[in-house]
RNA sequence: GGCGACGUAGCCAAGCGGCAAGGCAGGGGUCUGCAAAACCCCCAUCAGCGGUUCGAAUCCGCUCGUCGCCUCCA
């Protein structure tokens, strides 16, 4: 397997440390619900962890929520609630919202706000080493000890202050100097610490959680590439200063981000679509295959059309399931050609929208096959297992509950009765008037099927 | 201004040195009482210009256009 580093820049052999691949993608700070941009990048990081276990690796995955920070203080205070109360919600909703997009659940789900005293044991281990410095009751981290710092970026610390966008603050030493400890302002949450009370800075929290949980040195780091600077970047220096150990991470990932229109869609400027609004309008199974159609690295603009061309998709993997397998002669699938193709797709930096193509192909296969009357149940087995993989469901929409399917049953008899009898105007009608309803006919040899659309 | 990525059919999107995957839409067939579904066939020379090579969408250079990061952000 390769994987593209973002560190080196290169596609590499993917070699993991031990049994277990140790992996963490970075979570969402929960100051608001979730948008389909974050939808993206955990999608994407499913896929790969899916994969990953298919090719038969453990996995141990963790993913931060970080619960406290200037956002979700401000968010709160404006509207009114405690801190914890705003992000206990969004937490709740975040997991809601990653059941709904069939993303399967990490191993652990740590808390900054629960992680303070590593915090600070890493904060004071910075210090002890002279990574950091304390002034006015922050800690910064001294962004000059490091040689090495802006290779995740791939930009030296020249070049970002020739951005000059940064501002000076008096207690640094050196205006990239960055926060790892934050003094603790009036009415603000705030814990006890060597340096008196505060909070953590931004990045510490990741490295505090992944030391914790994952151990000095990590197989795969992942997150949206808008995090590589600063946010990883820092993780990098505090991780690597706090340990002695080098590398922090092997194989570093970013997903390329979604847009909506020309710009990126994000919090702050505001353009988003939530995933319950996606979820509303779409399947789960379209988002996916609109998300995965795309490779990882690559940007991805939302549009309608889109979605919907990724749901006219989505029904044709789902008819395949559906359709019978009546016929007794023997396969002549090539199941393995197949499963070689899916393989060597994902083996090559986890090249979902290629895989995607070998599920069409194969959709294509089944049901040419099935209309030569062969049995296709080995092919619908290999489709069902591949597309779990990916993490698609092709659950089609369930039918309508308790009584009324009786009812829709007895209209396709009476139905069936007035096509023998070729009242054919009165049996379209029919057809008619229950697909306005969003009950839709299909007349085959076998017999009339119906299935409720939206 | 610095760093990075990208520009492939009507739309979305793989491929990254050897005769252009896949999805959606469109056209033509088969099947069907008609629909629907499904199957078969058709539909691009890869932003532009120049270079390297037996051979380039794929490598190099320039031009044009777009996006991301450098500040909170998946």
């Amino acid at each position: 397997m390769k994987i593209t580093n973002t560190l080196s820049g290169l596609k590499e052999a993917f070699i993991p440390q031990g049994e277990e691949v140790k992996m963490y993608v970075c979570g969402i700070t929960p100051q608001s619900e979730a948008h389909i941009g974050h939808a993206m990048s955990y999608i994407n990081f499913d896929a790969i962890r899916r994969y990953l276990r298919f090719r038969g690796y453990k996995v141990r995955c963790v993913q931060n929520f970080t619960d406290i920070d200037d956002k979700i203080i401000n968010k709160a205070a404006a509207l009114g609630v405690s801190i914890s109360e705003l992000a206990e919600k969004n937490m709740a909703d975040f997991m809601t919202d990653m059941d709904a997009l069939n993303v399967s659940r990490m191993d652990l789900y740590p808390r900054a706000t629960q992680e303070i005293p590593k915090i600070i044991e890493i904060v004071q281990g910075l210090v002890d080493k002279g990574f950091a410095y304390p002034a006015e009751g922050s800690v910064y981290f001294r962004v000059t000890r490091l040689e090495n710092y802006g290779n995740l970026a791939h930009r030296t610390l020249d070049q970002m202050m020739a951005g000059a966008r940064i501002e000076p603050g008096d207690e640094k030493e050196n205006p990239m100097d960055f926060v790892v400890w934050k003094a603790a302002k009036p009415g603000e949450p705030s814990w006890d610490s060597p340096w008196g009370k505060g909070r953590p800075g931004w990045h510490i929290e990741c490295s505090a959680m992944s030391l914790r949980y994952l151990g000095d040195t990590l197989d795969i780091h992942g997150g949206g590439q808008d995090l590589i600077f600063p946010h990883h970047e820092n993780e990098i220096a505090q991780s690597e200063s706090f340990t002695g150990k080098k590398p922090f991470v092997k194989y570093w990932m970013h997903n390329g981000l979604l847009r909506l229109g020309e710009e990126k869609m994000s919090k702050s400027i505001g353009n988003i679509i939530s995933i319950k609004q996606a979820l509303s309008k779409y399947s789960v199974d379209a988002i996916r295959i609109f998300i995965l159609g795309s490779h990882y690295r690559s940007p991805l603009t939302y549009s309608p059309e889109a979605l919907e061309a990724a749901e006219k998709g989505a029904a044709r993997l789902r008819q395949a399931l559906e359709s019978s397998t009546s016929g007794g002669k023997s396969i002549s699938l090539d199941t393995a050609g197949v499963l070689k193709r899916f393989m060597e797709s994902m083996d090559d930096d986890f090249n979902t929208p290629q895989a995607l193509a070998v599920l069409f192909d194969l959709t294509r296969e089944l049901n040419r096959l099935r209309d030569e009357g062969e049995d296709i149940s080995q092919a619908q087995n290999l489709l069902k297992e591949l597309s779990e993989v990916l993490g698609l469901t092709l659950k089609g929409v369930e039918k309508t509950a308790g009584g009324s399917d009786q009812f829709i049953q007895l209209l396709l008899d009476t139905r069936n009765g007035l096509r023998q009898a070729k009242q054919y105007q009165l049996a379209d009608d029919i057809r008619k008037r229950l697909e306005d309803l969003g009950v839709f006919i299909e007349d085959t040899a076998g017999g009339t099927t119906w299935k409720a659309r939206r």
